[in-house]
RNA sequence: CGCGGGGUGGAGCAGUCUGGUAGCUCGUCAGGCUCAUAACCUGAAGGUCAGAGGUUCAAAUCCUCUCCCCGCAACCA
């Protein structure tokens, strides 16, 4: 049994404010802490998240915001941040790429890798756009032109350095073919594999002469060098957790990761770059590099160009955040795409908050303090017609959400939780309690409520890494010595 | 002939490996109930399972071909 649990997210590059992406990315780890937490124990778990905060796009933002790239990062990172607070994502770490931690870790894993001969130096060409201050590649370029402003552009030659990649590809292919589980969802699996038995890999560029790029980490073996951005973010998910001895090991209590979760762009940078990197360094990959889809809207991709991106802020606090985070978890199995709009998940918080759990909570706490004063009765022995088959359903939703988060499968986890809440609402329709009560049959109906008050507690419980405050909300209700009716968990949202 | 995934009632999906009454959620319609948030429960309507051909007693499921959609790669712009 595995003792420690380690995850992450990408961290987040500070171009721009956090989007609806984002906070998928975040939500969707949260609920696999909160969830590990719960399992394995609080401190056995560590949940890191941060902001990439080097690079040219970088420099550009903060120079169109008259900010120097430190303080405009320092700007952007804090909304990730207080976003992240608003959300309640319960992240042990935040790391920094600017930070001094991490800056050192990647110096050092660049003198590592520079000794071992894993990184050479050599030529770069390209065609470079002066008034964009952006390089392409040749393929990049249309009708021979910047695909940028459209101007000409000019071939340059400079000094690089570069990262040994095909050395490792006949390493990596077998690592992924010996482990399933390392690439998932299966469908990514088979794309990063056909990519790398069909294509050699090139040596990865990673250096920018400073003279170009000056927001970056210094190279170490050459002062006019500084990190190519995505080298630099990669490494922070060993910086943050551990640190090379004087001989070049790397030592952490954290590493190897358990899952590093991401949407499906960044996929090849995780799947085939990292994996690389920590092979050079002879370091463990991780056990899991998880690329969830994309939300579209109106099947489009989200686009600050489109117009189309939505604020997560302004949907939390449309709907409350444990309804956002429950709809993007149950609405589209992870690793898939969805669509995003407001009338799904208006649908979502009617059909499965308002009218399922809600109603549910609702009307059982009515009854227990209609047919017993509010105190809930423990013994269900005596439960009429399906309550002990309900009860014992409670109990085993334990391992039939265990089953679905083992493979990261959230949204089944949360359909199984409706079941038995579906169970629930049928059972009251099924015992008529209120005949039970005409005929005073006080046992009955007090056997009949422990189950219910039983049932939920357990969906709650099960219920705590997703929504969080509702769960918790729940299992206070059902767990007091008189319990109140209370107002609606989730009041409706009528049509407009 | 690059590789892969897919086309199933109005919407979104499962079922295909291991052929045998086509299932789920939402929506629509009707009924029931009253503890409850016009909520809950029951029932009904609605599908030539993309198309064509084949194998079989029997095909959504297996085989062949065609059309369309989507990833990844490549190429072009």
């Amino acid at each position: 049994m595995q003792k420690k649990y380690y995850l992450t997210t990408p961290l987040y590059y500070v171009n721009a404010p956090p989007h609806i992406g984002h906070s998928y990315t975040t939500i969707a780890a949260d609920c696999m802490a909160r969830y590990k937490r719960a399992r394995m124990g609080k401190d056995n778990v560590h949940f890191l998240t941060g902001t990439d905060e080097h690079g040219q796009k970088i420099q550009k933002a903060a120079d169109e915001a008259g900010l120097s790239p430190q303080l405009f990062a320092d700007k952007v990172s804090a909304q990730f941040r207080e976003l992240w607070r608003k959300l309640d994502v319960s992240y042990d770490d935040f790391i920094r790429t600017t930070e001094e931690r991490h800056v050192k870790t990647v110096q050092r894993a660049l003198e590592i890798l520079y000794a071992k001969g894993e990184i050479y130096e050599s030529q770069y060409q390209g065609w470079y756009c002066t008034p964009c201050e952006t390089f392409w590649v040749e393929s990049q370029l249309r009708d021979s032109l910047c695909p940028d402003c459209g101007r000409s552009v000019e071939k340059i030659t400079e000094n690089n350095y570069f990262l040994r990649m095909k050395k490792h590809q006949k390493w990596l292919v077998e690592h992924i073919e010996a482990n399933p589980l390392f690439i998932r969802p299966e469908s990514r699996r088979n794309e990063t594999l056909s990519f790398l038995r069909s294509n050699e890999l090139s040596d990865l560029c990673i250096s920018r002469p400073k003279e170009r790029l000056a927001w970056g980490i210094p190279l170490p073996f050459s002062p006019a060098h500084v990190t190519y951005v995505w080298f630099d973010a990669l490494l922070n998910y060993i910086s943050a957790v551990g640190e090379f001895d004087a001989s070049g090991n790397y030592v952490s209590s954290w590493w190897p990761a358990d899952v590093h979760f991401m949407a499906k762009d960044i996929l090849r940078q995780h799947a085939v770059y990292w994996p690389v990197i920590l092979h050079a360094l002879e370091i463990e990959p991780p056990r899991c590099v998880f690329a969830h889809g994309w939300w579209l809207m109106q099947d489009a991709k989200m686009s600050k160009s489109r117009g189309n991106v939505v604020s997560p802020v302004e949907v939390s606090e449309r709907f409350g955040i444990d309804a956002y985070k429950y709809f993007l978890l149950r609405d589209v199995p992870f690793g898939l795409d969805g669509n995003f709009s407001q009338e799904s998940i208006v649908q979502r918080f009617n059909g499965d908050l308002a009218n399922d759990l809600g109603n549910l909570v609702h009307r059982t706490a009515t009854m227990l303090e209609k047919y017993c004063s509010g105190r809930i009765p423990a013994d269900f022995s005596l439960a009429p017609g399906a309550g002990k088959e309900i009860m014992s359903k409670a109990v085993s939703l334990k391992e039939e959400t265990a089953a679905a988060m083992e493979v990261c499968d959230f949204s089944t986890a949360l359909e199984r939780i409706w079941t038995v809440i579906g169970m629930a609402n049928k059972y009251v329709e099924e015992t008529k309690p209120w005949n039970l009560s005409k005929e005073g049959k006080k046992a009955e109906i007090e056997a009949f409520l422990a189950v219910l008050a039983g049932v939920l507690r357990s969906c709650a419980f099960e219920l705590v890494p997703f929504m969080p405050r509702t769960a918790e909300a729940v299992i206070a209700q059902f767990s007091c010595d008189e319990v109140k009716k209370g107002q609606p968990l989730f009041p409706r949202i009528e049509k407009k």
